[in-house]
RNA sequence: GGCGACAUGGCCGAGUGGCUAGGCAGAGGUCUGCAAAACCUCGUACGGCGGUUCGAAUCCGCCUGUCGCCUCCA
């Protein structure tokens, strides 16, 4: 069943291909996707990052792997500014709000997952913190020092580049060029420029330091997405994904410090999505021109003219291919907003229906069509596509009066992709409150029905426009009055 | 400077060497007390210039433009 004709092919950064997914263990899967750094709130950049890799954990439970999903939390600062002298970023932050570091990372972890939660992104299996993780950093260090891919220079310890013949393989980037970089901070201990720090010499005042076997200090920044990702998912495992900006330097020093320290592949294939771009210009926290997903929901930034509601901007994302960037623009959450509105009213409608007279509806080729879509690169633009084609079609046959003899399969395979897969069901239709409403509203539709049979459109209108306000939208149909609620 | 992307109809946005993407907006029609919804119909786009080909928006080259990475960043 899950071979309709298709089968997944990944795009690899590595090979810079699309390539046929096949895990190293299947049934089972490592996924590991670079987290944020809890310095500040989520903004748009980080909703498509992790909408993207949702819908790609979502897609491959779907095919029936078995998935074990891991994000670290990165929660020590890393350094800000040029070069090695730039000040640690929770600290930074902590210092302006007058806190500690732990206590800005416990507040934007929280933040983090609200807002995820609230874009429907399921958790990850594990989130572990980088700094519930130094001894494993440590002893990572460790290894390579005693391979001879690291050395300790007063108290910092740097990895040694020019030992990893394969290094520059995911960026394509070669050492020479690294090295004719004029913007490269020389003035250091390291013995080339290219050299990147594993464990670093705290300063006095720094705030976030432990012991180690070299100083008292903090560990670089690559470092521990190396050595989480093989505590939980071992010294080879099947994805890694994260933001394009991170292919170079954070993910190439990631497999140079992991293969170097285990001799074998680290990842079998690299994920990576594009960026948002806001008037053209890549959206970022440090360029200052990011809007957070919390002023989104609540419509409170310069740039905004309303609030947008999470699931539409889930389902914007969704409607670009996750390696492509998305240019925001209210307009374009507008035109979202408005066709995700259409598509949960086609699934409520078929929601509603029952089994009928008509033909039997072809699952099987509703089923290829969404697959052969998210087979190739996980192209939610398409599947959203395909969606659209079969639930109109579902929608015409029932308001025509044919209904599908095999209704029951289909809204089982409508509340799979549309709820299991792309997360965009329709909301709050089924908490108890809801019955109540029903109740209301038909009792306010029998009402007008006496209304309209007494020709009196006064009060029928009356009736109609005041429920529309509230967001209840009435519809008088051959067989009665039927209603939407927003 | 080095490396790498992208340029599609009013807007957003997929895509394959020859066949309708999809969404939003728009036009006409059916239905309706009126409306809304639904249903039916409608747009023939692919930055510029060359080349390959029977045929290219899709392959190659050049040009123009935009963007990303090379520094923390989803």
């Amino acid at each position: 069943m899950a071979d309709s004709q298709s089968k997944l092919h990944v795009y690899n950064t590595l090979s810079r291909k699309k390539e046929l997914f096949e895990p190293l263990n299947p049934p089972f899967v490592g996924m590991y996707v670079c987290g944020p750094t809890v310095y500040g709130d989520a903004h748009l950049g980080h909703a498509k990052s992790y909408v993207a890799f949702d819908v790609i954990l979502r897609y491959l439970r779907y095919l029936d792997y078995k998935v074990r999903y891991v994000q670290n939390i990165t929660d020590v600062g890393h350094l800000v500014g040029n070069g090695d002298d730039g000040e640690d970023k929770l600290a930074k932050k902590a210092r302006l709000e007058q806190s500690d570091p732990m206590e800005i990372a416990e507040k934007y972890t929280y933040t983090y997952f609200r807002d995820m939660d609230a874009l429907n992104v399921l958790r990850p299996d594990i989130s572990p913190r980088a700094t519930g993780h130094i001894p494993e950093q440590i002893e990572m260090i460790e290894t390579l020092i005693e391979k001879g891919h690291a050395y300790e220079v007063n108290g910092n310890v740097y990895f040694e580049v020019s030992s990893d013949p394969d290094y520059g393989k995911l960026s394509g980037r070669k050492l020479e060029e690294a090295e004719s970089g004029t913007r490269v901070e020389t003035a250091s201990d390291k013995k080339a420029p290219e050299d990147f720090a594993l464990w670093k010499k705290a300063d006095d005042g720094h705030l976030m330091k432990w012991h180690s076997p070299w100083s008292e200090g903090y560990p670089g920044w690559h470092v521990e997405c190396s050595a989480m990702s093989n505590k939980y998912l071992g010294e080879s495992f099947d994805i890694h994904g994260g933001g394009l900006e991170n292919q170079f330097p954070h993910h190439e020093c990631e497999i140079a410090q992991s293969e170097c320290a285990h001799g074998k592949e680290f990842v079998k294939y690299w994920l990576h999505n594009n960026m948002v771009t806001l008037e053209g210009q890549k959206m970022g926290k440090s360029l200052g021109n990011a809007i957070s997903l919390e002023q989104f929901f609540t419509g409170d930034h310069r740039l905004l003219t309303r609030s947008w509601a999470p699931e539409v901007i889930r389902f914007f994302l969704l409607q670009s291919h996750y390696r492509s960037t998305t240019d925001f623009s209210e307009d374009a959450l507008e035109a979202a907003e408005t066709g995700l509105k259409n598509l949960h009213s086609m699934v409520n409608t078929i929601e509603k229906a029952e089994n009928g007279p008509g033909d039997a509806y072809d699952v099987e080729s509703f089923r290829s069509a969404f697959d052969t879509a998210m087979n190739d690169d996980f192209n939610s633009a398409q599947g959203i596509a395909v969606l659209f084609e079969h639930l109109k079609e579902l929608r015409k046959r029932i308001t025509n009066g044919s209904s599908p003899s095999n209704l029951d399969e289909v809204k089982a395979y409508i509340r799979k992709v549309v709820d299991g897969v792309m997360g965009i069901w329709p909301s709050g239709s089924g908490d108890g409150k809801a019955d109540v409403t029903e109740g209301l509203v038909q009792l306010l539709i029998e009402i007008r029905k006496e209304a309209r049979a007494n020709k009196d459109f006064a009060l029928s209108d009356k009736i109609r426009d005041d429920l529309k306000e509230l967001g209840v939208q009435l519809m008088d149909g051959k067989d009665g009055t039927t209603f939407e609620i927003d």
